[in-house]
DNA sequence: CCTTCAGGTTAACGACCGCTAACCTCCCTG
DNA sequence: CAGGGAGGTTAGCGGTCGTTAACCTGAAGG
């Protein structure tokens, strides 16, 4: 985990800024003047840094699913040989709940403004989504290999809903504290796959 | 459960679209014209039975939350005394999950659309929300009772969140079938409140 | 010192959208 | 058989929104 000190360029302050917008209020629901002035800036201003509204929501939701596959590919890599696949079910659940709990608003985006992206944007973060859950997959197949391989997907998605609750949890303050929510979910997501496999 | 013969009104008729539509290109993203068009009239013709876009989906959100929890009332009542917690318990389930199952684009629209709301149409759906998952949460600590009632509070959004995850499980005909999806959900539900009163 | 360019500004255009107005046409009923 | 309401139609208004055009400014570089 490579930390960042330097301050963020103008283009990643209006990524964050227009990630927070469009989960509050929707892709159509959010104007440019209202994203430009969330950074201080006017609407048309935007133009200098993303050639339209599109390529923002664009670049968020690609950025996502990218993040979300390439963390996961790593800790794959690294169990390599050395764990079992036990201990590396429980790093995906953890570096799922990570993001889910860290980067709340584009959690939300994820699941809600995709079919808002031209053809071939919707098609690359599909794609990845997918290559995500079939990681999960296979190493949740190897951790109960009694379960079929439709059952296993379905429990994939179901789990990956439980674990994007978070944005209903109340503002963080209302919770017993961020590592507390974090076991939570680590053991109900555990839980709810292992119940699957008893079937 | 008492199953209609009778045709569906022009009303009913234009909701279900509605929601179909609203669950698939989000509010804003969904024009009257075309809404009209999915019942066979045109745009304007919408203002005969309802006085505006806002109403339409106003009208379903209030209509979803009550019925979730008319229906979760009813299971109570009908179990108060006669069955133990547990069963109570399954029950509740039951019905969300053939909620889920049966009306998916109302799933989506309920925690994606409520901030388009007017303040007296979402502070209604909001107490309406709050008492269904204050009901649950009663339920699930006299079958956990070791479960405190934050962790118990967040334990059930996270089960809606696995519940409704349903809109992401493919088209009905990818799936094992209707019966088996929802005893997997079911048995996945139990299993995830079961690892949370394990701390 | 002049040029260039990144990164802003405001004005305005064209498209779209929710909604209203005005009108039409059945069908039911006294 | 009048007539009135239910349920449509099309035309069009007013506002909003994404985007473009034209212009400005301050700092870096030869």
């Amino acid at each position: 985990m490579t930390t960042r000190t330097d301050a963020p360029t103008r283009r990643e302050q209006i990524l964050k800024e227009a990630a927070r917008l469009f989960a509050e209020r929707g892709f159509h629901g959010v104007g440019v003047d209202e994203i430009g002035a969330a950074v201080g800036i006017s609407g048309p201003g935007l133009y200098r840094h993303f050639p339209g509204k599109d390529a923002m929501l664009a670049e968020l939701l690609v950025g996502i699913s990218g993040q979300l596959l390439t963390g996961a590919k790593r800790r794959l890599a690294e169990a390599e040989g050395v764990t079992s696949s036990e201990v590396l079910l429980d790093s995906l659940i953890e570096g799922h709940i990570d993001f889910a709990l860290d980067d709340r608003p584009l959690i939300t985006l994820h699941d809600r403004e995709l079919d808002r992206l031209r053809d071939t944007d919707r098609k690359l973060v599909r794609q990845l989504q997918r290559q995500y859950v079939e990681l999960w997959v296979e190493v949740v197949r190897e951790v109960y290999p009694e379960l079929a391989e439709p059952s296993a997907r379905s429990a994939v998605h179901s789990v990956f809903g439980l674990l994007n609750s978070t944005p209903h949890l109340g503002r963080p303050g209302s919770l017993p504290g961020r590592g507390a929510t974090a076991e939570l979910l680590h053991r109900m997501a555990r839980g709810a796959l292992a119940a699957a496999s008893a079937g």
